[in-house]
DNA sequence: AATAGTATTGCAAATGTTTTCATAAATTCG
DNA sequence: CGAATTTATGAAAACATTTGCAATACTATT
């Protein structure tokens, strides 16, 4: 009853008060089968009443695994991040992971630096979101053999593994959602696409579906806002108030899509009679609101569950193999669309 | 030009390469004034040539800070919750740290297993969400002698030095807003009270307030839901359907508050002239939502961030003096509230 | 030019584990 | 009952750093 409340309670200290070596307390840890049961019960009693606590530090050291996956996000404050931040982290905790979280706000040489940082720490694996990185990145990661993994985009011939959804598809599904209902003029609000991958290819394959039917969009109805809910209203109600009005608008995603369907009730157009607006996501809440959002579904609990878990496999595995997943997207028609008033 | 690419760089990798003794080089990165500036150069040529990273782990367990803090907080994907962690994270980045993030999901037990397992990791600091946790919790921190921070809450009294609001202040400014007004007929949605001591002090102070002015709350206007839109949707409907509806709804945060104004829309009510709605909290997003509600601001971003600062100051501190911190409170009114309909 | 001081570097011990190898004890088998 | 296994434990080396101490080289002082 000496030095209990020392704090420096390690392994030979535990040994100590069970009268066995430290090796055999490493052992009861690691490979319980090979302690002999009543030893095994003195130690743990021994560590309950020192109340010892492992030193993953230690252990890290010694070439085991840091038991730590470092999360890099362009920003957690969004519900779309949030999101899977929280899927991911249950899911690696589940096999005894813990998560070492980073945020960047679009910035690839933060993001670098982020990673470096991360790497110190010796986690176990690094997961970034989206395909884009600097080539400082790749190259650290290529370099220090740490398992990386891209999330929330898929691409067929990504470098790196990845969890995600088709954010080229996602933009197709949503224009050719608003051609379908017969609108042939559409406005566009999306967010700057230098380092967001995600948006980049959303408003391609836009473009894409939309001069495939021959519909072009004017500048004046294509209008840039970041992912803020007060800031794309602001941006909408601009678009909204010019000279001519779209019937369809066609949002990067949900936060702005949500900017806009306020932007519309503070105009005083009815949606969707006057006004159809369709975003991309599906975050929790866009269902919620009045009326209902549609928009093209990316299932960010999905994909952050399934990212922590094909991850922690393949950090544990002996010989991981590379894999790409690719998440299914779906149109969710709600409120907010409906067919183009034939004029 | 043998192993570069190996993985195996580490100090003594880089001393050899610079021509210098390891000691050299870890006084290169950890008293840089000690060592000669032209030694410098060459150490710092050799690390870059070789991409040599540090290895924390190996620094910890030198007795040195492992450079990690951790926070549990309940859940990650809430508005709430989302911008403190934000925030604390990037506060503590500036000072170097890295966030140990974890998720309890409101249950007392695996917030202890949670903490635990960052004590493994040994952060050089915790931080938790609120002021009420399991015996358990209190005495693991107490007994490894752990710097902890409770965020979130203040209270004059706590144990642990914290960073928050007074939430039965926050309850009272809310219902005397509603008073204000002259509403005497008040309903209320709060989320389960057990394990949230935010939610229960909100309540607490909310029935005291309305009291002291007469008022009493008949049990079928008293409605219970968990931080979601569509359940406190849900939940609101359900009470503004009762036989006798209230003239003001006082929702436990804005999530709550904002599923009751899309619980009135749904049901024809115009907010705020048949009913008036005030949350807590003053959510991104709260003041973009048509109308704008009405809420009792809780200054989440400035909560993290300066908890943040202050649990770094305190963990690098030499003699670290205990502190206690209470954020300022207002009552924020939008569009959700107006004068009780004199009838 | 000898002395005292200062600036720079290296040596070696220490940090808390894990694991390989060796040893001792217990069990099985012929 | 002795030999051959099997089971249970301990000793010591290894992991990548940091730091107190000692040694050396250099500078300034007299």
């Amino acid at each position: 009853m000496a030095n209990f409340q020392k704090g420096k309670v390690d392994i030979v200290a535990v040994a100590k008060a069970a009268k066995v070596s430290p090796s055999t307390v490493s052992r009861t840890f690691n490979h319980p089968d090979l302690v002999n049961p009543a030893t095994r019960k003195k130690i743990n009693r021994a560590i309950q009443r020192l109340g010892y606590i492992r030193n993953r530090a230690a252990q890290t050291m010694h070439g085991k695994r840091s038991g730590t996956i470092g999360l890099v996000v362009p920003t957690i404050n969004h519900a779309i991040f949030a999101e899977v931040i929280q899927a991911f982290s249950d899911s690696i905790d589940r096999d005894g992971f813990s998560l070492l979280l980073a945020s960047h706000g679009y910035d690839l040489d933060r993001e670098y630096a982020m990673v470096r940082k991360l790497l110190e720490h010796r986690v176990d694996g690094v997961a970034l979101v989206g395909l884009e990185h600097s080539e400082a990145t790749a190259r650290l990661i290529e370099q220090q053999k740490t398992p990386a993994l891209a999330i929330w985009n898929y691409a067929e011939d990504s470098t790196l593994p990845c969890v995600g959804a088709d954010n080229r598809l996602a933009g197709r599904l949503a224009a050719e959602h608003l051609l379908n209902l017969g609108h042939r003029n559409i406005g566009l609000i999306f967010p700057k696409t230098d380092g967001n991958d995600r948006a980049q290819h959303r408003l391609s394959a836009v473009h894409e579906a939309l001069s495939k039917m021959g519909v072009s969009v004017p500048d004046e109805h294509e209008s840039e806002a970041p992912y803020s809910v007060s800031q794309a209203k602001q941006a909408a109600i601009t678009l909204l108030t010019k000279r001519s009005r779209p019937t369809g608008l066609l949002c990067g995603n949900d936060v702005i899509a949500q900017g806009a369907l306020f932007a519309a009730q503070n105009l005083g157009l009815k949606v969707p009679d006057n006004l159809s607006i369709i975003g991309i996501g599906d975050f929790k809440g866009s269902s919620d609101i009045e009326p209902g959002l549609t928009t093209v579904r990316i299932p960010a609990e999905a994909i952050g569950k399934l990212a922590g878990e094909r991850f922690t496999d393949y950090i544990t595995s002996d010989e991981p193999a590379p894999f790409r997943i690719c998440c299914e997207l779906e149109c969710v028609v709600r409120g907010t669309t409906s067919p183009a008033s034939n004029s």
